[in-house]
DNA sequence: TAGAGGATTGAT
DNA sequence: TCAATCCTCTAC
């Protein structure tokens, strides 16, 4: 079942992303389908540096961030790899959960031809690997999430003692805000990145 | 309009 | 430890 956009909606980010562990990210790529079970995600909102839309800062790239809950922020990293986000709060609060690691369960032999491997191990473990394995590119950015060639659905829950809060990977310039628990993963899980 | 740098990854 | 690779933002 597809989520809500209430869901979406909540305006407290870091509950959001601690609620998208166990939900199903899902793919309609060309007639393909693909899907994982999301076991890594992190929080990001206008009120930290971490955020591209810190302090209410407003580019076209992350023009997206500024819109509802419920669309998809896909943005290029480092030149070469596709960074799939959910957008999340209200229109004019920029806050989006930055999806990491998932466990395909749907279109493994799509995932392995994408990644050009052989054996289903690791080939979803990190936001750029995520992309790539799933065929999120760039042209998705801004799409719903309710009915468009992404959605997401609801999965198995992750109990709470199996949710692990650490900081942020890659955000060393945020500062302080570098600090912050937002990163949240599936415990013993292993397709949770490694870093 | 030029220059610096990045929410990464995989090979060395 | 480092290169690949190119879009985005900032400063001039």
């Amino acid at each position: 079942m597809i989520l809500a956009p209430q869901f979406y909606h909540h305006t407290q980010v870091v509950s959001i992303a601690r609620k998208l562990l166990g939900k199903v990210l899902i793919t309609r790529i060309n007639g393909e389908v693909t899907a994982g079970r999301i076991v890594e995600t992190e929080a990001y909102s206008f009120k930290e540096r971490g955020c591209h839309a810190y302090n209410n800062r407003k580019t076209p790239r992350n023009a997206v961030m500024f819109e509802a809950g419920g669309v998809a922020y896909v943005y290029l990293c480092y030149g070469m790899h596709n960074l799939f986000n959910v957008v999340t709060n209200k229109a004019g609060r920029a806050e989006a959960v930055l999806i990491r690691a998932a466990e395909p369960i749907a279109g493994q032999d799509i995932m392995l031809r994408r990644m050009k491997a052989h054996k289903l191990t690791r080939i979803t473990s990190g936001p750029g690997k995520l992309t790539r394995a799933l065929g999120i590119e760039r042209t998705l950015n801004g799409a719903s999430l309710l009915n468009s060639a992404v959605t997401i659905e609801t999965g198995i829950p992750v109990r709470s003692k199996n949710i692990i809060a650490t900081t942020r990977i890659g955000i060393d310039y945020a500062g302080t805000d570098a600090m912050l628990p937002w990163r949240f993963y599936v415990k013993d899980n292993e397709w949770v990145s490694k870093w």
